[in-house]
DNA sequence: TACACTTTTTGTCCATTTTACAATTTCTTT
DNA sequence: AAAGAAATTGTAAAATGGACAAAAAGTGTA
């Protein structure tokens, strides 16, 4: 059984005995929410392990004491869902005192938004299924995970407009109506096609290309291309939507 | 001297004894910036106890057991500077494997914007000193503490345009100018006068009052305050500053 | 081949907002 | 009374935004 070795600890820098602080444990969370075709989807597992035995939950787990944060984000998702090459960020972290039955953890929140038909999760470890849930058809879930999902989605919005979340989930090529059904499936409101598209073009961080649709019984749309250098360099000085 | 009771956790619940797990520590840093008359700082302490004993550093300790993570944060400002009633929000955690010497800890930072004219932090429990540095004239700080301040400074400037972080800083009856200097000095920005003050006024959460300035030798400015409630329904609604 | 149908793409008009300034006002100080 | 300083108001050109219409470019069908 692997073990964890840990440093020696000094006793007596504070005035309480620094061993009673060192019981306490951190887990992440991973908000992996999906998007395609007009269709925004959350990741969940059905947990097979105590606590909360056969809850649906997001998929997340205890950080060993030797892995970093963002090291065990991915680790864990890949446990137990089998996803890799996942990009994900923190949201923040929860810590109220009772939130876990065994003992004191705290749980850092992370986030993704993906493509899901790129990808086929598989329950592994104690995870006993996977599931993509529509958001207006998720369970109660375990621990606080319901709230950190609230929360995640709230942050999922906020990032869509200030920073590049989305190019995951758009093809190489794509027209300016998916571009335009993405984010008016995340926010949740729709946008004038005419000014949308017009607005965009004038950002000029999309690409049109050369090529366009094939085998559509209408006119053809064009085809564009992501700059995501030319779109991070502008989000670093401040730039976002604002629709 | 006080001890933490925790629960009886049951073993076997992961492959890994769950024992191993909960032999972290987690604690909470508080950058506290300080805004007056266009000048903006950062409350530091001198550390008076190992690890980086005699390091500047963020006001920061090791949360109890049975603490929450927001507790904790107002408390252990208080323990080490005197403050109290300092409107906190988290900024994000930092869980590098290596970033504390006595074992694995992690830290949530936390921020606030205050008016260091009203307040006057004194050291205590283990710190030796406090201090407001000026944001070009901060020295090596302990921990990942830098890292932390710069990444708090950045999410200080998003805030500023999108929440109430700034009403502490603003007197209850203030001038126009003294609210764009305020913009000015912490988004590093300078903008035109009369552009400024006719886009706040449309707004509608500033009220003009029937004050205006005393002794000043020039054109006296008329006094306005801020309708908190109005500011917070409309950034509820996605409404943000585009300065 | 012509026409219906669908969605993309472009264009237009008008109201609103932004921007860069200039001019005016209202105090104190000299 | 005039000068100085900053607040306040005004203005004109440019840019943007929103509602909406028209044209374009494909497929499918008679």
């Amino acid at each position: 059984m692997k073990s964890y070795p840990l440093r020696l600890l000094e006793d007596d820098v504070y005035s309480i005995p620094i061993d009673a602080f060192f019981k306490s444990a951190f887990s992440v969370d991973c908000a992996i929410f999906g998007y395609h075709d007009r269709d925004l989807k959350i990741l969940l597992i059905q947990r097979g392990a105590a606590p909360y035995e056969n809850f649906w939950a997001l998929p997340g787990d205890l950080v060993y004491p030797d892995e970093d944060l963002d090291g065990a984000a991915t680790r864990v998702l890949k446990d137990l869902t089998s996803l890799t090459d996942i990009p994900i960020r923190q949201v923040r972290t929860f810590g109220q005192v009772n939130r876990h039955p065994l003992g004191r953890v705290i749980t850092v929140a992370y986030l993704a938004l993906v493509e899901p038909t790129d990808l086929a999760p598989q329950a592994s470890s104690w995870a006993k299924s996977t599931k993509w849930h529509s958001l207006n058809e998720v369970p109660s879930l375990a621990f606080d995970h319901s709230e950190i999902l609230q929360e995640s989605l709230g942050t999922l919005k906020n990032r869509l407009l200030t920073e590049d979340i989305f190019s995951n989930v758009l093809p190489q090529k794509f027209t300016l109506t998916e571009f335009q059904a993405l984010f008016e499936t995340i926010l949740e409101k729709e946008f004038d096609k005419g000014n949308f598209r017009k607005k965009l073009v004038q950002f000029k961080f999309l690409k049109k290309l050369t090529e366009s649709q094939k085998n559509v019984s209408h006119r053809p749309s064009s085809l564009y291309s992501f700059d995501e250098k030319k779109f991070n360099k502008m989000t670093e000085k401040g730039f976002a939507f604002d629709f």
